[in-house]
This record gives C-alpha cells, structure tokens and sequence, in this order.
DNA sequence: TTTGACTTTGCATTTAATGCTAATTTTGCT
DNA sequence: AGCAAAATTAGCATTAAATGCAAAGTCAAA
C-alpha cells in the first residue's frame, strides 16, 4: 500500500525537524532515504530502498542507505521491525511461549510472564493472512548491558 | 541456562521418535544437532550449534548444521525464532502497532486489530531486562501464496 | 573564503546462507 | 552377505547482507 501523499510529507516535515533538533544534518541523500521509507508501509529492506532512490538518484551509494538507516535508527527516527536479523536463531521448545531480546548485545531468553500468554491467533484470518501462530517479542535492556553503560 | 539432563534426553527421544515417524533418517549428526539444541535455552544461532559440536565431532559439516535445522524446521522439530532473519526491514511508523508475515513469501504488514494492542510493557522489567518496546509478530500464509499452491 | 567537522562515495572485507558435486552411509532387495 | 538405489554428509564455491575504511565532497561557522 502506498500512502497518502500529505501524511507522507507530512512525516518528511517531522523529519526534518526533528533532525535539526538532534544535531543532524538535512542532507538530500538523507531526505531521500527517508521519504522513501515514509512512503510505503511495506517495511521495506535497505537494498529495497537503495533500489528504488536509485532510479531518480543515481550515484547514490549503497552504503549511505546502510549507514543512514543505521543511523536515522539509533536516534529514534524510524524503527527496525525484525532487531534480530543478523542470523536464524533456533528453539527445541514447542510450546507457545514468548520472549525478551536484549537491544544491544541482542541475547535472547524465554519469557512466561501469564500475562503474555493469552494469545492464541490460531484458526483466525487477519490481513488476508490465514494465521497459524502468534509471538510476542519484548525488547529491553539486559541486566550486564545496563550495568556496562 | 543449561536444561536439567533428563528433561534434555526425553527430547532427544521424543525427536527421535518424531523422525522416524516422518521417515526421517536418525543420524549422529542429527541427534548432535538436535541434542545441542534442546540443552539449552539460549537460542543458538547455527554457527553457535556448529562451534559447540565442532569441539566433540570435529568432522562435522556447517553446511550439514545449515540444511539440517533447515529440514528440522520445515518438518516441524524445531521453531525458528526470527522468521525474518534475512534482513533488516524498516519502519517509518512510529506509534505502537503490530505486523503480520508470511510464512511463506515473509511479505511483512501492519496490523491494527483491536485485540493485539492492549499491550504496553513500558516501565516494567522482565527478566532482569528493562523493558523498552513490545511487538507481537502474527505468522501465517497470505492469500497470494495461499493460492498459488 | 578558509578551516574543521560531518557526510558520502566507492571499494575491500567479513559474515550468513546457499548451490553443487563427490563421497559416504543407509536401506531394501535378492 | 552382496549389491543397487536412495538418502545423507562433507567440502568447496558462490551469493547476499552488512560493515570497515580511506579519499573525496559538502556544509556551516568564524
């Protein structure tokens, strides 16, 4: 899905301002980068991005895209959907259960609070999507990271 | 946290069990595989399975550990973690909502049901971690994919 | 306009994952 | 047991995502 025009430039508006707040520079490539994510609410990868700028921006590196997401990311300007997309990570436990990644060292454990696990989206259509399981990922900041700041 | 030895062997006897059912062969790789993920509930990556079987099976294969967890996961002896593992995907969106993907084609969306959004884990800890963030991750398959089948 | 800091580019490198083929093992059959 | 077919594994090559780094370019304040 694309979205509206006046939201987007809407969102590009923030941007920009919020930019100048935290001391960042309002650089095309930048904008550009950004717009690009605004515009869609397809979450898209950053070769998705780069591709796409490419075509009205030609000798835009791939590189900037990486490191200006990277960067637009730590200062809370977009969000990253998956934080744990550097490598499969595996579980032999079946049961439905959730868990908590440690945002800076990216470790992973188990969660059992009861209050996250009354989800059950099992035999239910949402989005189109036939839906065959449900997680919840909690983010934080683990006990040695807090300690090591 | 390592897992209590026997609760670790009645998994092993269980996937073993499971494998033959499914006409899955048992072989030492596979029980090592196995085994070294069901000690521990750490969610490995697959090189951090390698590089422990490496130190008592010192033939072993990554690219066998690769297809392996790979085969496991499909058959359904074990749970991926991070469905979205390949990259990193982005969010312009800043205000708390939840996604859906496809297990199939990992297409990724929002959702807005009403009934995922009851959740704010802000100011709590949970496991030693201070929570910052809370997303549920639906899975399922999306109509497209659902078709072409 | 010059200086210094920041940003971008372009290429090299690393790391995760997959493709492919030969060797090995297992299984079913006689 | 002996043999052929099928499944599995090993080992290496390749692809793809991400990062490191140095040189070039840009911007903003003095």
């Amino acid at each position: 899905m694309v979205m509206e025009k006046n939201l987007v430039e809407k969102r590009v508006q923030d941007f920009i301002y919020k930019s100048k707040d935290l001391g960042l520079k309002v650089t095309p490539q930048r904008i550009a980068i950004y717009r690009e994510l605004a515009n869609t609410d397809e979450h898209p990868s950053t070769e998705a991005i780069y591709s796409k700028i490419k075509d009205y921006y030609p000798n835009i590196s791939l590189t900037t895209v990486y490191r200006t997401l990277e960067t637009f990311e730590k200062l809370g300007l977009i969000l990253v959907v998956n934080v744990l997309y550097n490598a499969a990570r595996y579980d032999a436990n079946l049961k439905p259960h959730h868990h908590i990644v440690c945002v800076e060292c990216k470790k992973l454990e188990d969660v059992y609070e009861q209050s996250y696990s009354e989800f059950n989206a099992n035999n239910n259509v949402v989005n189109g999507y036939d839906v065959l399981g449900c997680s919840v990922l909690l983010s934080g900041i683990c006990k040695n990271c807090k300690e090591s700041k």
